[in-house]
DNA sequence: CTGGATCCATGGGGATACTG
DNA sequence: CAGTATCCCCATGGATCCAG
């Protein structure tokens, strides 16, 4: 009985948990979102439209988008070399999704915002009612 | 004219890297759904539930979520104490975006996992082959 | 230009002990 | 039971140098 009630969000069963281990890390919805405004992307342009990711955490995080299948690379052996990334079909296929969470944030971000401020304040007042106390 | 062409990725500008920041950790986005399944629950039922999550994290987790207004937090003086956490409406709208793109997860779970694994085994054949010329 | 490889600092997060 | 406080480790990710 007390086996049942824990069903699927124990690690092992659930594929939430894949999901947002996949999704997990600061930059990967970020590089899809970007493709799927921008289309055909190279490296150095990622790069510099996101503005404040190294290279290494670049390259990381599209190098497991492909791994995924998320994004394709091309490389041009050109001098000086070219990369060129863009989504595949299934990467395509994340962006409606993606859109509605991003959607959703934009809508109540203000909101949340406030909450976090007014709850930031009532914080410190419980802080101040303990040290008058001391 | 530069200025033009990066617009809205850059950190400063764009509310979607508040959303990711904000459900960039391993925990939130798992809490949100967990409680729109069950409804109201107290602290280690979630901790039972989810499994392995320190009581550490679920505490900062709770907490940042109640901060952001997106969950609720009833203390009951009781001996032993209680604590009961329900979603509030703004945690509630959160849910549809959520399940979409758990829903995405779990549709392309499969295909995604065989796609790592197919990268994987290229790669260990790209590496044979560096060792082989050696 | 597009990375790979390495070194290294930071802090996220676990384990434990303690409190109300 | 539901946390808080503390210590501490290790992965994440930045900086730098090197290669094709």
């Amino acid at each position: 009985m007390s086996e049942n009630n824990s069903e699927k969000f124990q690690p092992a069963f659930c594929p939430i948990r894949h999901v947002l281990d996949r999704f997990g890390d600061k930059w990967s919805i970020l590089v899809v979102e970007l493709l799927s405004h921008k289309g055909r992307m190279r490296f150095s342009e990622i790069a510099n439209n996101i503005g404040d990711i190294s290279q290494k955490m670049l390259t990381v995080t599209l190098r497991s988008l492909e791994a995924d299948g998320l994004i394709s690379r091309e490389f041009f052996p050109e001098i000086p070399p070219r990369v060129e990334y863009e989504l595949t079909a299934l990467g395509k296929s994340l962006i409606p999704p993606i859109n509605n969470l991003l959607h959703w944030g934009q809508e109540h971000l203000e909101t949340i915002l406030n909450n976090r401020k007014r709850y930031e304040e009532k914080d410190q007042e419980k802080a101040k009612g303990k040290k008058a106390y001391s």
